[in-house]
RNA sequence: CGGGAUGUGGCGCAGCUUGGUAGCGCACUUCGUUCGGGACGAAGGGGCCGCAGGUUCGAAUCCUGUCAUCCCGACCA
């Protein structure tokens, strides 16, 4: 690894010019310990929900961060661009997602010209940039190519949170590989995570990799960088020995073993019938006749709707001790009706209030919530309520009664279930069930005996304290974690959609491989903070800081004071060390709050000492305080720097 | 979008229940004292009480609507 070249060698500034202003209290808009410190410390502003100004010393944080990115993906042979903000809504057409993002849910910003053209601003650059390459890019000899640019992007967040955490505006790197087959994409891939490893690592961040879904992005393996931090959005599951860490969202594990049912009790066919009046939850059904919650077989019934108006009804079987991980289910549901159906919008609850509020012809009377088991008969699904008077055959827009269209294409409701089951529940040999009528449920059925032949998946939800996969004697441990960066492998997916080719060594045209690695460059900002602070404010790692060394004049109407720190200010500045001069008329005490709250990694105290030439060395993090005359200052400082900017040991 | 909360000088808040024309702390300006952990005193400037309607002789206060911001859920760097 190269050593780490200053971003600002040598910059000086003097607080009394710096705009300084900080806030005693913490504003009422910020709820979190870094959304809070970079507001009072006078890092940034909000302008408007989601959308913030960043303040001199923020902008050095992030250009800092910047130019260690850049030096690291530089290394690797990437190459930098930049990328239109404002782009074509047809182009988004092509990739089949511009419907997706603007409309309901979506979260692209989007406009229509003089012209009467639309556009977008730009969420994320995997269009531009495939249609640059398909553009660029004919041959084989060419590949592979990374691109990749730092800059602003936009983001109409469903709910933006947290100052920098969430933004509706914020600073990403995004990168795109090309590939001419899945070999030299993973080659590209491992060479991301390891520049990842290294930017967090000089960045002064404590991160960990971890197993990640691959989300509305696509493709196949995927991988995120965590912060770890209590404030983070994300819940991470990780093994002690550190050979595995995933998301929640994509997490497996070993369930907890199943407690077969007593063998009397074990019919094997349809199962016995039992009465339970009023037990309608599996701790109700348990506490009234003794059973184990991993005895059971619980039934949901769900609605996946799609992009063309198809709306499909989900049975899904689970263990009655285990949860459903939603995502894993809509990866599935994904798989099986997106080819036909196009992209899956929700899946929700199977509810009186959302058949009402989708105006599906529909009628839930004949269902038995709370008493459902899997082999729950299709015909309830074709009963259609007389009294709202829908007719199948209306468009949503033209019901008798109704308002305006919800869906834009017609709905089409499928009358059978799409039924999925988790592997717990197939594997089951013998279980508890609802018996599909009210007040009953059924013991010792299997599935034969139910005829059903359920497809096992993965669907469960893993827990912390769950037995590892690579090894059962280990346990996942939960922490919480800020995604900071993010890395796939897209596949084919997009060259394949925008016809972004090239010609293969045989002289056949083919569609490029491609991987995409994201790093929120604000969000790692912020993200530095919340893991590096303390009471009295921010505690900066040396190599993202704003400055590295704060030269304070406890009092400026001492001219031995103002005479020594001048000439220590200029000494460090000609030594390549970033230095603020903290010359204003304030007390001292405002003065060492202030450096505090700013987190400058080290403070240089000029006071008492001063006639004498002696000065005062403080870390910010930490306690250490050392007093040393000043002409050794900056030889000490030069070689504490010099390690910060090396950042931290690497980590998971 | 659903649920919860809040909008009063730049920041943090009180006042609202029981209508009578706005107050505290910080910050800011000037002067004096002070000067190593957010000093003290004196004087001063700054507010369409989010916005729009309504009730009333009179609204920051009561009513209706609306907008904004924050928190909890789906989204993601």
């Amino acid at each position: 690894m190269i050593a780490s070249a200053p971003v600002f060698a040598g910059a000086s500034m003097r607080v009394s010019r710096l705009m300084l202003v900080t806030l005693r209290d913490d504003p009422a808009e910020a709820e979190i310990p870094s959304h809070k410190l970079l507001l009072r410390a006078g890092f940034m502003r909000r302008l408007s929900s989601g959308i913030y100004a960043y303040l001199p010393l923020l902008w050095r944080v992030l250009q800092k961060i910047s130019t260690i990115v850049r030096q690291e993906m530089d290394t690797t042979g990437a190459l930098e661009t930049l990328l239109p903000q404002l782009q074509p809504a047809d182009l988004w057409e092509r990739s089949g997602r511009w419907a997706g993002y603007t409309a309901g849910e979506g979260i692209m910003f989007h406009l229509t010209d003089r012209q009467g053209r639309e556009l977008g601003l730009g969420p994320t650059h995997e269009e531009v940039i495939t249609t640059l390459a398909a553009d660029l890019l004919r041959s084989y000899r060419q590949l592979p190519v990374n691109l990749y640019q730092i800059q602003t992007k936009f983001r109409d967040e469903i709910r933006p949170r947290f100052g920098l955490m969430r933004g509706r505006e914020f600073i990403m790197k995004d990168a795109y590989s090309f590939h001419g087959d899945e070999d030299s994409l993973k080659q590209t891939y491992a060479a991301m995570d390891l520049a990842y490893r290294r930017i967090f690592q000089r960045c002064g961040l404590r991160t960990v990799a971890v197993e990640a879904d691959s989300g509305a992005i696509g493709g196949s393996a995927s991988q995120e960088f965590m912060v770890t931090a209590e404030a983070g959005e994300d819940l991470i599951l990780a093994s002690a020995d550190g050979r595995y860490a995933a998301n929640q969202e994509r997490a497996v594990s070993l369930p907890p073993e199943a407690l077969p049912l007593p063998s009397g009790l074990g019919a094997g066919g349809a199962g016995a019938p039992l009465s339970t009046p009023g037990q309608t939850t599996i701790e109700q059904l348990c506490g009234a006749h003794g059973f184990e919650a991993s005895q059971l077989v619980k039934v949901l019934l769900l609605l996946a709707r799609f992009a063309d108006g198809q709306v499909q009804p989900l049975l899904i079987s689970l263990r009655g001790d285990q949860q459903l991980n939603a995502v894993k289910l809509a990866n599935a549901v994904t798989a099986r009706l997106a080819p036909a159906h196009g992209a899956l919008l929700a899946i929700d609850p199977l509810t009186a209030e959302l058949v009402r509020s989708e105006k599906l012809a529909l009628d839930l009377s004949e269902i038995p919530f709370g008493y459902l088991g899997p082999d729950l008969d299709d015909a309830v699904l074709a009963k259609t309520p007389e009294v709202m008077g829908l007719d199948l055959s209306a468009r949503p827009g033209e019901a008798p009664g109704g308002g305006a269209a919800t869906h834009p294409p017609s709905v089409r409701l499928a009358r059978s279930f799409l039924r999925l089951a988790d592997t717990t529940a197939a594997d089951l040999a013998a279980f508890v069930c609802g018996a599909n009528a009210v007040d009953g449920h059924r013991v010792g059925a299997s599935w034969p005996g139910l005829g059903l032949q359920p497809e096992a998946l993965d669907l469960r939800a893993a827990q912390s304290g769950d037995r590892c996969l690579h090894d059962p004697d280990q346990c996942l441990q939960a922490a919480r974690g800020i995604e900071v960066g993010h890395i796939f492998q897209l596949g084919r997916k997009y060259s394949e959609a925008l016809e972004a080719r090239f010609t293969n060594e045989s002289g056949v045209e083919e569609a490029f491989w491609m991987g995409c690695y994201g790093i929120g460059v604000s969000r790692l900002a912020q993200a530095a903070v919340e893991q590096h602070h303390d009471r009295d404010g921010i505690c900066w790692p040396v190599a993202i800081a704003p400055f590295e060394v704060i030269v304070v004049i406890a009092n400026t109407q001492e001219a031995a004071q103002v005479e020594l720190a001048e000439g220590l200010y200029n000494e460090l500045s000609a030594a390549g060390i970033e230095v603020l001069l903290d010359d204003r008329s304030e007390r001292a005490g405002v003065k060492f709050k202030d450096a505090d709250l700013i987190g400058i990694p080290w403070r240089v105290v000029v006071g008492r000492g001063a006639a004498s030439g002696q000065v005062e060395l403080v870390r910010r993090a930490g306690s250490e305080k050392l007093e040393l005359p000043a002409s050794a200052v900056c030889a000490r400082l030069e070689i504490e720097i010099s390690r910060g900017r090396a950042g931290v040991p690497a980590a998971g």
